[in-house]
DNA sequence: CTGAAAGCGCTTACAG
DNA sequence: CTGAAAGCGCTTACAG
């Protein structure tokens, strides 16, 4: 059998010092240099770690939860890294929990988090329902949102409409006539709703009101399955509008097998600017928003409310448009800027 | 303000039995059927729901740990979002950490997970060094070791030589003469050097020994670099081996822009099965290894030994040749099996 | 600058 | 079937 594990009072002992000088030492607090090297000698020798979990009295855990809505998307990928990466450095322990795109499994989620006594919740929202906020008003504990608006409390959102606009116009200014929207289910507000509207808006300003739309999850089966509806429905769509890129991927499938030719035929766009767009053939025209930024924002925010520092009410992350070659120009003024 | 947070002693008061009852309550142990309903009554009013860091003193934490090497790759996505669901269904907490490929932090990830007293902990290792090794045998609790071989205990690993020989045979079959093959560095022990040693060994059964090599991390402009790097060696390559998809997603990106053509030019071929990889165009030729199967026998495993069930020392998931279209025939004999 | 004591929210023999 | 008591590995006033 190897070593038994090393508690604190084994350290104290073997460095010959009270525990409770051991638990200064690990906390910051006032420990005489000679002591502290006796300390070190020990923890070094044994390799010692305290219990991050056995705080149970201290005022602040270090650790902060982050509920996301799936562990397997891009975009949740990319928010985890970068909000792990901060508190890392900054020495809190992230604890990450999954909801699998289940909203009660998300209440589950933060509730449990709460009760685990963490310093703080980033919550990447599948959506923010009044349980939700019941939630958050009765936790004690700082809570930041992620990726959905969040009027009573701090969120951090992506200009979700006005890069629906932006996209929308895009395909109205190219001249597109008969559009499809392949869309998420409305739980997801921020996606569901106000990309859509944004998407919708700005084609309504070049007189497209009459869209197509299917509806699905965020899968590549998912975009499949609506492309094939939207092409039942319609089989001369010119433009092809997805909530993400991954549903574009799907599009792309479905399109390439019933011979649509991209752009000629029909235009595709997403949303996402994943590495993997830019390779499709052609080149996927989407707009990209910055998840890491998202992800460094929340991070940054929810241990400066920690603190007590005044933090901003909302913060919204930046997009940036990517012109790819799966948009075609049907008509006059295609040069302008939108 | 709220409510206060509610304790196990609050619980026990306002039900009118003593706490201990209400422990054996959430641990399954004898509580009378009608203690049982009163007991369900309060904690349901006040949603309450034990904290699971401070079951200090009882033998089973009922968290496991899982130490990936990114947060941010399709693989590990998916071997977290198995083992999560995997865990979550039988009541136990899953806490993930992330090496962010650094060897160190893998190491500190572990020992940190031992150090909390988690019942059992699946590592996706990078490398399993000495290091890691001692770490292992010291640790009183139960450690599988995911995608790399273990001798001295348990793992579960994707057959990458095996993997990398087919694909080197495929090649060889079709015809090719001068190979290019993108790889990652060593510490990788099993895309690093079994891998490798698989295409190797599978080129050179066809006579092809004088391999092109790259090596890289991960990612998409590391598989960019290197296809530069090939070219620049021998402008002459008839074939490109990228140890992942991603690779090759950059080595599409550079082939096609200095204007050879996918598979007539140059065949591709990665490891993967990506979503993405069969849009491509041409549709990339690839081998899938089953991480949701890896995630799954590698959470099935951790309980069974954490029960004292037995388990197999190693256990090998299967792989699966996706053929696409990026890799030509240039030869006799190309529609044999391989 | 340091240590003994009390306490955090649980679990676990143990006695009833 | 149940509760009082001791204990898990820490932290925190407090007294020195």
């Amino acid at each position: 059998m190897g070593k038994q594990k090393m508690t604190m009072a084994d350290i104290a002992e073997l460095s010959g010092v009270g525990k409770s000088t051991v638990s200064r030492y690990f906390n910051g607090g006032y420990v005489k240099q000679t002591t502290k090297e006796k300390i070190q000698k020990v923890i070094e020798e044994y390799n010692y770690e305290p219990n991050a979990f056995a705080r149970l009295k201290a005022k602040k855990s270090k650790v902060i939860g982050v509920v996301v809505p799936t562990l397997n998307s891009k975009i949740a990928s990319r928010v985890m890294t970068s909000i792990d990466r901060y508190l890392r450095d900054r020495d809190y322990t992230t604890l990450i929990k999954n909801s699998d795109h289940d909203i009660d499994l998300e209440l589950q989620n933060i509730q449990w988090l709460i009760n685990q006594n963490v310093d703080g919740i980033l919550v990447s929202a599948i959506t923010v329902t009044k349980e939700h906020k019941k939630i958050f008003e009765e936790a004690q504990i700082p809570v930041v949102v992620l990726a959905q608006d969040y009027e009573e409390g701090i969120s951090i959102i992506d200009d979700d409409y006005h890069a629906g606009r932006y996209i929308g116009r895009y395909i109205g200014k190219t001249g597109h006539k008969k559009v499809g929207y392949i869309g998420v289910y409305e739980t997801d507000e921020a996606v569901g709703i106000r990309r859509k509207q944004g998407v919708f808006d700005g084609l309504a300003e070049y007189g497209i009101t009459d869209i197509i739309t299917a509806k699905s999850d965020y899968s590549f089966i998912g975009g499949q399955k609506n492309t094939r509806e939207i092409l039942e429905k319609a089989e001369d769509v010119d433009a092809i509008i997805c909530a993400t890129d991954r549903l574009a991927f799907g599009a792309y499938k479905i399109l390439q097998k019933k011979g649509y030719k991209i752009p000629e035929d029909v235009s595709v766009a997403g949303f996402g600017g994943y590495d993997e767009s830019s390779l499709l053939t052609p080149e996927l025209t989407t707009l990209k928003f910055d998840s890491y930024g998202m992800g460094y924002l929340g991070a940054e925010t929810i241990l400066k409310m920690i603190k007590g520092d005044p933090v901003s009410k909302k913060q919204i992350v930046e997009y940036e448009f990517i012109e790819g070659k799966s948009v075609l120009c049907r008509g006059h003024g295609c040069l302008e800027k939108v």
